[in-house]
RNA sequence: GGCGCCGUGGCCGAGUGGUUAGGCAGAGGCCUGCAAAGCCUCGUACAGCGGUUCGAGUCCGCUCGGCGCCUCCA
């Protein structure tokens, strides 16, 4: 198995199964409902966790939840709602929404708020080792005492400019490990420092430390958080000697109109009402035509095709079953071990037309339920064995009258070589 | 401006030196009372221009175009 790592810009191989492979992948801002875009890394790792397990590897995912933020706080004041409170709500959302995929739960989801013990010690070592220093009540780390700073981006020290501008930093290029309470605040945590709260990026140090240790597998996350995100939290946990992360995988963005898909933009798809729309088969099966790394355009032309795709696959189980050749589920699995090509992996389940085969592979994927099989209501069948009866005594115009009405019930009917099959009309 | 990714047939999307990707949509056929589904057949693509090579969608250079990050963002 060998994935693409955007630090060293390389494919990298994966220790023998049973490893342990540790993943740690960024989670949402919990300050509203989550977009479609946000369900990428989810699935990504949800997948990457079964697979392994699936070869023999011994899994643990990390998913965090930031439930601490400028967000939050901004949003709270917005809508006159205390910001615990605000929080907690859009993290019930998340798991609503997340449980809706049908995925199962990643291993530990963490959330920074249960974590800030961790955090002010990990900030406490860096202050200590002088890689950060107090200033008023926050912490800074300090960019310049990290020679690697700029790896993981490919951003040059000297060229980079500022991150969030404020008068304690001694280089404008330093970012925050603890900001102090401000007046419109209402939640903070004591410190060493005084009250406040953790800056963004050491709480997923803090955290996949925590949980995976010093040093672990894989890192995952969208690709804008490449920068400043992941740069950060490289440098404060290299700086205390951790090795951090083996692999970093940087998924594609979702596109709505060639554009990115992002809060801050407003051009948002909630999952919620995409998982309405199109169900989860689809979203899925959409997320699977779509290599990871790369990014996607999502609107509803691309839902269709995902869709149909999906019905397809549903259609195999209602035909003959045929085994495969016996190399069959090597090319499929050689596809997942070569990056996680989703997309050629689908295409070899495509051509499947052996139940047991395809059912395994989709079960990889939390797609089982495609191949469960329609059991129509009374009503539906009842109406169906009088068209079959009318079409046996060749009454054709009542049969066809009949089959009308069976499919404004939401049920299609298929003549087979003896009887017939309902289908559900989806 | 800096860093990075990408440009494949009507659409989505694999493929990194030489044999069919796959799917969606479409056309024709088989099957069917008619359908649906399925099966068979078909389209003959690789942004443009140069170069390397016996041979390039696949490597190199340039040009054009798109996207991301550089500020909160999966």
């Amino acid at each position: 198995m060998r994935l693409y790592d955007s630090l060293t810009r390389r494919l990298v191989e994966l220790p023998s199964p049973p490893g342990p492979i540790r993943i740690y992948v960024c989670g949402s801002t919990v300050y509203q409902r989550i977009h479609v875009g946000n369900s990428r890394p989810f699935v990504l790792g949800m997948w990457l966790r079964s697979w392994l397990r699936h070869t023999g590897y011994d899994v643990t995912f990390v998913h965090n939840i930031t439930d601490v933020d400028d967000k939050v706080y901004a949003e709270s004041v917005k809508q006159g709602v205390p910001s615990r409170e605000l929080s907690e709500r859009a993290t019930a959302w998340f798991f609503e929404d997340t449980d809706a995929l049908g995925l199962g739960r990643p291993d530990l989801e963490p959330r920074a708020t249960e974590t800030i013990p961790e955090i002010v010690e990990f900030i406490q070592e860096l202050v200590d080792g002088e890689k950060a220093y107090v200033a008023n009540g926050d912490v800074y780390f300090s960019v310049a005492g990290f020679p690697e700073y700029g790896s993981l981006s490919g951003a040059r020290l000297e060229e980079m400019v500022t991150q969030e501008t404020s008068e304690l930093k001694r280089d404008q290029r330093d970012f925050a490990l603890w900001k102090s309470q401000k007046p419109h605040e209402d939640a903070a945590w004591d410190s060493p420092w005084g009250p406040g709260r953790p800056g963004w990026h050491i709480e997923c140090s803090a955290m996949a430390e925590k949980f995976l240790g010093p040093e672990f597998e894989i890192h995952g996350g969208g690709n804008d958080l490449r920068f400043p995100h992941h740069e950060n939290e490289l440098a404060q946990s290299r700086s205390l000697g951790h090795a951090f992360a083996k692999i970093w995988m940087h998924n594609g963005m979702l596109e709505l109109d060639a554009a990115k898909m992002s809060k801050s933009l407003g051009n948002v798809v909630a999952l919620q009402s995409v998982l309405e729309v199109w169900g989860r088969e689809a979203l899925l099966v959409f997320h699977l035509s779509g290599a990871w790394s790369k990014p996607v355009d999502f609107d509803d032309h691309v839902m269709q095709q995902a869709s149909a795709r999906a019905d397809r696959l549903r259609d195999v189980f209602r035909g003959a079953h045929q085994a495969a050749a016996e190399c069959s589920w090597e090319r499929f699995s050689a596809a997942l071990d070569d990056d996680f090509n989703t997309p050629a992996a689908l295409a070899v389940m495509h051509e499947w037309r052996d139940h047991d085969l395809l059912r395994r592979a989709l079960g990889v994927f939390g797609l089982e339920s495609l191949a469960e099989t329609d059991q129509a209501p009374p009503e539906a069948a009842a109406l169906a064995d009088r068209r079959h009866a009318a079409r046996e005594a060749r009454d054709f115009d009542e049969a066809d009258r009949l089959r009308a009405e069976l499919e404004e019930t939401g049920w299609e009917v298929r003549d087979e070589a003896q009887g017939y099959r309902l289908v559900r009309i989806r």
